[in-house]
DNA sequence: GCGTTCTTCTACGTGTCGTAGAAGAGTTCT
DNA sequence: AGAACTCTTCTACGACACGTAGAAGAACGC
């Protein structure tokens, strides 16, 4: 599971929160709280880019994206999570017990939705 | 979140697997594979023990025990990671969106039983 | 063409993790 | 008790990930 540092993580929340490619001077002025230079925003991008969670295009000032919506990568982080398990039920048995009231209705419609 | 390194995960699979406390000894032979000295797993027993996930007794040779079970350490990290999401009833539609049928059969069972 | 901006390369400090030796504490056996 | 053995703790080191950024070259705007 490859995991994310601090300020990858900072960098993947601006990406998740804007709604198109971002070039990474926007990144730095909105990580303006941390006082970074820019070519630490690159050599982050870089590397998030290796890891696979962002791609850049190739218009001139670059411009970054993230490969998956930040909620995509939660569901898939849950997931190998649970796939790592080797008793997956025991693992969703627990889970479900703990989730709140307000999950577990959300859950139930979820589940009764698709009719599998 | 804390997270565990590869020795790490393979001392904590030896003790999930285990049905009670276990010598530091045991698990340097479960770990015999890796020609493992036995101060090293003393030493991963003792960031285990700092990072919350072991227990180790009071009684002679030392015996260590997981704090939670694989399973609820599982759940655990499922909730830290849907915990951490804006959105949390997004992730949990694509969770459930993309687990096989088995899962959701048994994910509807368990949300059935509690009256919630 | 020239200054400005962007990109890439390279590098360093810190923290975590795998690894284990040395030395002290405790146990066992005779 | 004393010797021999085992276990525990302390200390340390190398590798790697990550935050950090300067230097130098590439591209762009005027």
């Amino acid at each position: 599971m490859a995991t994310l540092g601090e300020l990858e993580r900072a960098v993947m929340d601006q990406l998740w929160s804007a709604d198109g490619p971002v070039a990474a001077t926007t990144l730095r002025d909105g990580l303006a709280d941390r006082g970074i230079a820019l070519t630490t925003v690159h050599t982050v991008l870089t590397r998030l880019e290796q890891k696979g969670f962002v791609v850049r295009d190739d218009a001139r000032p670059r411009r970054f994206t993230a490969r998956a919506s930040r909620e995509d990568h939660a569901a898939e982080l849950m997931h190998e999570v649970l796939g790592q398990a080797a008793d997956r039920q025991a693992v969703l048995a627990r889970f479900v017990g703990s989730v709140n009231d307000d999950e577990a209705r959300l859950l139930r419609e979820l589940l009764a939705g698709d009719g599998r």
